[in-house]
DNA sequence: CCTACCGATCGGTAGG
DNA sequence: CCTACCGATCGGTAGG
């Protein structure tokens, strides 16, 4: 809206001082400067048209997002976000897979630096939905949330690239989720059972309010205690592992 | 997008022909004909332009769903829908009041005719789950998945509304899941099960394919499988009902 | 409920 | 990445 704090955002960014015209015309060359010398943020840039993005697609939708509303989150004119993504949509689906691709990164970390057996199939899904929540209600997330509500205005074609995300992300939980069932610890049809669960899960982020008492963590237990039932008399679960 | 077979659904409903110009400056008085000797299907019209626009809310969301949409697919031209709503907005909240006042009638009908005995807390969940996903994804449910994926859209005025309604739609699970924990049978804080459980039941309209195998009737079998432990060992549930 | 219309907004582009 | 712009569409309204 205002564009001299808008400009003014783009001038601290930038090495030369505000640019009289004169000196725009002589310093920037016509055209698309693809490279510069010191090669500035080019890609950084792209990375806030997409975070700005996430932010408003989650907050109004991304329909009522306009593609002005973006360009001024970032300190751009109307146009501009056109010449990062070749439309609204692209725009979108990057939203999108940078945000799987984050959770992909985040939950393989989360299992890696806890370093858990693989016996242990209980805390092994305590972990994961642990992580889960962090990626859907924690800082900066805005990505999965959008990615999960407005799946409805990407083409099939871009859908197919999340599916793949999302299936290796799902592959994590399966193994958990078969062993768990083999220790009768969860009831019903592991499918289904996940299904439910991840409904669970996802739907937190159209009530959870963070400046409320319950935390992540509390989160993590409820669901647990209500999904998680415990192992079968006289049989140990390592036996089943 | 037919104007003429928009048209001749309109003629089906009007008991006169297709109107000549001649003919429609004799019969038809202009202003609002408010009520007609014979009163026609007034308050029909309305509900057919709202069950159109749930229809169509649901399919392509509600930024997406323009006035004109709507109007043609009850024959309508543009301008007509404004005739029976003042604003999209609240065409929009009239879908969603119209889903919950359902959902209500159809929740207590449920109840009522089951009849069960107030200590069967396990039945009676079952039945709630159950009917919950009839409204969810069930024939003509198109009003409880607009109102829970387009709130965003309306006032805080239309939602305290809608959150009444809502707030009588639970009523009648809460007792019964107290009853559960009580029991031991649903286990962690009360209040956030609840929470979660609605939202694995809720996230259903997401992935449910009617088309494929599983039935509500395994949807809810699967639910309550999840969800709901076994009693609590040498401890009858009646007792403590 | 139709006809005819309006102002606003939007996604996107040419050209530099 | 900005400037200047375009065609399309949209919600809504006057007047009958």
């Amino acid at each position: 809206m205002d564009k001299s704090a808008a400009r003014s955002r783009t001038a601290a960014r930038a090495t030369p001082p505000l640019k009289t015209p004169v000196a725009a015309a002589e310093k920037r060359p016509r055209g698309r400067p693809r490279k510069t010398l010191d090669e500035r943020d080019d890609g950084n840039r792209r990375l806030e048209l997409i975070t700005a993005a996430a932010r408003l697609f989650r907050k109004k939708g991304f329909d009522a997002t306009s593609t002005r509303d973006i360009a001024a989150a970032v300190g751009m004119h109307s146009g501009s976000p056109f010449y990062h993504f070749k439309s609204k949509g692209a725009l979108l689906h990057a939203v999108m897979e940078e945000g799987m691709r984050s959770a992909l990164q985040r939950q393989a970390q989360a299992l890696q630096s806890a370093a858990l057996p693989d016996g242990d199939a209980p805390a092994l899904l305590r972990l994961l939905v642990r992580n889960h929540f962090g990626v859907l209600l924690g800082p900066g997330s805005d990505f999965i949330p959008v990615m999960l509500y407005e799946s409805r205005s990407i083409t099939a074609r871009q859908r197919a690239v999340l599916t793949k995300l999302q299936n290796d992300y799902e592959a994590v939980w399966e193994p958990v989720l078969e062993a768990l069932a083999r220790a009768g610890q969860l009831k019903g049809p592991v499918k289904l059972a996940r299904l439910l669960m991840f409904g669970a899960l996802n739907w937190s982020v159209q009530w959870f309010d963070a400046k409320k008492s319950a935390t992540l963590d509390d989160l993590t237990d409820a669901a647990m205690a209500l999904f998680i039932h415990a192992p079968a008399q006289g049989k140990s679960s390592k036996a089943l592992a």
